[in-house]
RNA sequence: UGGGGAGUCGCCAAGUUGGUUAAGGCUCAGGGUUUUGAUCCCUGCAUGCGAAGGUUCGAAUCCUUCCUCCUCAGCCA
């Protein structure tokens, strides 16, 4: 009937794409899984796996998630979502000594966190590089009997020499022709803790003078006396990255094993290593494949980890979970949310190309769900004094001011209006600018769920700084009266009761650097850091925000998204930081 | 200057076995609704796909050459 070209997919790309050819092609139809990791033999005599296609997510456990991992935390177990596979979440824990307890928690906590577990009634899908040390050592001594790795005692420094260049091939270690024997000896002894730390390397057996580097012989068992934080001291030799990786995968029976671009030339020697173990029978096809996508770059956010250590260490921030960070543990604090995330990883999309988003992305993904999400409550940030001059001495009466415009089930709530009221500063003006329509002498606003008022003046100050705005009310106006649209006015202030609200701590918070590239060029990056990223202030709020829980996140109209800081705030005394402006097109 | 990648509107990003007017989102501009200058709604926004040639009835999609950017020489991941 129509004409209309069909609606593609949403969130069509690439990976998706080599997915669903995968799926179609049916390479995975016969797949087995024994519902846990293993080699060939353990998965032999095992079912197909009900799980369609398997990912993961493998964080080394060495600091903290950032918004850089949410991205590739969505969009691994959102495509096992998405094809009903299953996303696993593995500790790439192969370098003891700069790994440790603390990280994994972290990690886990804030994977957690976004919503994604790794549960479910048959199987629990977290795992670690290191329970598979067994299978790694069998592997590397697989290599060797193959003739396919032997040991290299070169120093580093040879072994950096003989390297080669980048248009120079390398130069074979003189320990390049040692006999399986001698290798698989001196293997042996290097597990044994015979030889010191260095002595001996275990290197692939590959090609010297290869233009790709990690061809060129790369390292993949090291010798390191170090306590790991889940083997102990049972290992004194651990595998190397390069060659774990692939292993960790295929035990795992991963499909499709996604990281970022800096891997992609790692990739022919994570498909040499299988072949090489799929013939020597320790691993069978399907074997996992790896795909490369670009990594996030935000704008005025930096997300390597040398900087962010940085930023903690030389406590430019109060610490990892500072809300100005990009850590999950900061964004959380901040008061994003995972929904945000997801609105913002779907929106940005996975591709090859390197690229920059903007941070405004960011914030708007968070606006667009805290909307729908967060209820309404009145908050004057910057108060100063509004008297109504005829309206009676110490009388009180109850406004109703529903919860969330969007949302009437979640009903309203009475805030109390009298004779003294704390306003916006911004909202009144002596002499207005040009068209600015809240308060200025001879103008009438309403006072948002309550009335109309006229502003008739304002005392000021010796130094001509405005004190107190004065106004009359207009009875008949109240909001939820008859007479409410009797008066149209355009301008709508909020405002709190000088003899209810109460005095609270509020953190605005801007980002925390005022470049969009921060230490781009030669720039230090320290120099870009904004002077202003926080800005602690005393405020007035509406009484019902004294009893609300840490964590929870309110619109305060007019101007932003709040949430109760979840570490600093007591009981009865939340401390409100914020986590982004409403949009405002008057500003600009 | 060896290898591996990437270049489609300000920012992302579909589309690449060649086939009519190059998706969509965000930004931006203009308009409407509105008791948040918010939200929401409507309209507009690439004769152009890094550049130049070529093949073809027809090219972002194929070929050639060139340009720019990223990435690789840890016993890190």
């Amino acid at each position: 009937m129509s004409k209309e070209k069909a609606p593609l997919p949403p969130g069509s790309n690439f990976i998706r794409g080599i997915i669903e050819r995968d799926l179609t092609a049916n390479k995975y139809a016969e797949k087995q899984w024994a519902g846990s990791p293993g080699n060939a033999k353990h998965h032999q005599t095992a079912p197909v796996d009900p799980a369609k296609i398997r990912t993961r997510f493998p964080p080394e456990p060495n600091g903290y998630l950032h918004i850089g991992h949410a991205k590739s935390i969505f969009l691994n177990f959102g495509l096992a979502q998405d094809y009903h596979g299953i996303c696993h979440l593995r500790f790439d824990d192969t370098n003891p000594e700069k790994e440790s307890q603390e990280y994994v928690n972290s990690i886990t906590e804030m994977v957690q966190w976004l919503g994604f577990n790794w549960e479910n009634a048959s199987e629990n899908n977290l795992y670690f590089a290191s329970n598979y040390f067994d299978e790694m050592y069998q592997a590397a001594e697989l290599l060797i009997q193959n003739d396919y790795a032997y040991v290299d005692s070169q120093t580093a420094d040879e072994m950096r020499e003989n390297r080669g260049t980048l248009t120079e091939p390398g130069k074979d270690s003189p320990f390049r022709t040692r006999t399986v024997e001698e290798n698989l000896t001196l293997f042996r002894e290097m597990r044994d803790g015979k030889h010191p730390d260095g002595r001996h390397i275990l290197r692939a057996k590959i090609n010297m003078a290869s233009p790709n580097f990690n061809l060129r012989d790369p390292a993949i068992y090291r010798i390191r006396r170090a306590h790991h934080h889940h083997t102990g001291d049972k290992w004194c030799i651990y595998p190397m990255y390069t060659f774990a990786h692939p292993i960790e995968d295929a035990l795992e029976r991963i499909t499709h094993s996604l990281c970022t671009l800096e891997f992609e030339d790692q990739r022919p020697f994570y498909d040499w290593l299988m072949k090489k173990l799929v013939e020597t029978g320790m691993l069978s096809q399907p074997v996992p494949k790896q795909t490369e996508f670009a990594r996030l770059n935000l704008t005025y956010v930096v997300l390597s980890k040398r900087k962010l250590i940085q930023l903690v260490e030389e406590k430019h921030v109060s610490g990892w979970d500072d809300p100005r960070l990009p850590t999950l543990a900061g964004a959380r604090r901040r008061g994003y949310t995972p929904a945000g995330f997801k609105l913002f990883t779907d929106r940005i999309g996975v591709s090859k190309a390197d690229s920059w988003i903007e941070y405004l992305i960011f914030e708007d993904c968070m606006r667009e769900v805290l909307n729908l999400d967060a209820e309404r409550r009145i908050a004057v940030l910057d108060p100063i004094k509004l008297v109504i001059d005829n309206y009676e001495d110490g009388h009180s009466e109850d406004c109703f001011a529903p919860n969330h415009p969007l949302k009437e089930e979640l009903g309203k709530r009475t805030v109390q209006l009298s004779k003294e009221l704390w306003i916006e500063r911004e909202d009144f003006m002596e002499e207005p600018a040009p068209k600015y329509f809240r308060l200025f002498p001879g103008n009438m606003v309403r006072l948002r769920y309550g009335y109309v008022v006229e502003c008739t003046g304002c005392e000021k100050d010796a130094d001509g700084n405005v004190t107190v705005v004065h106004c009359n009310y207009l009875p008949d106006t109240k909001s939820g009266t008859d007479g409410a649209n009797s008066v149209k006015v355009k301008g709508n202030i909020h405002w709190v009761s000088a003899a209810h609200a109460y005095e609270a701590e509020v953190r605005l918070y801007d980002r925390l650097f005022k470049e969009a590239h921060p230490g781009e060029g030669d720039r230090d990056f320290l120099q870009d850091i904004n002077p202003n990223s926080v800005q602690t202030i005393t405020v007035q709020l509406e009484s019902s925000l004294q009893s609300v829980n840490p964590g929870d996140c309110f619109q305060f109209e007019r101007h932003g998204y709040f949430v109760a800081d979840r570490i600093d705030s007591v009981k009865g005394k939340p401390v409100f930081n914020r986590t982004v402006t409403l949009r405002d097109a008057w500003q600009k």
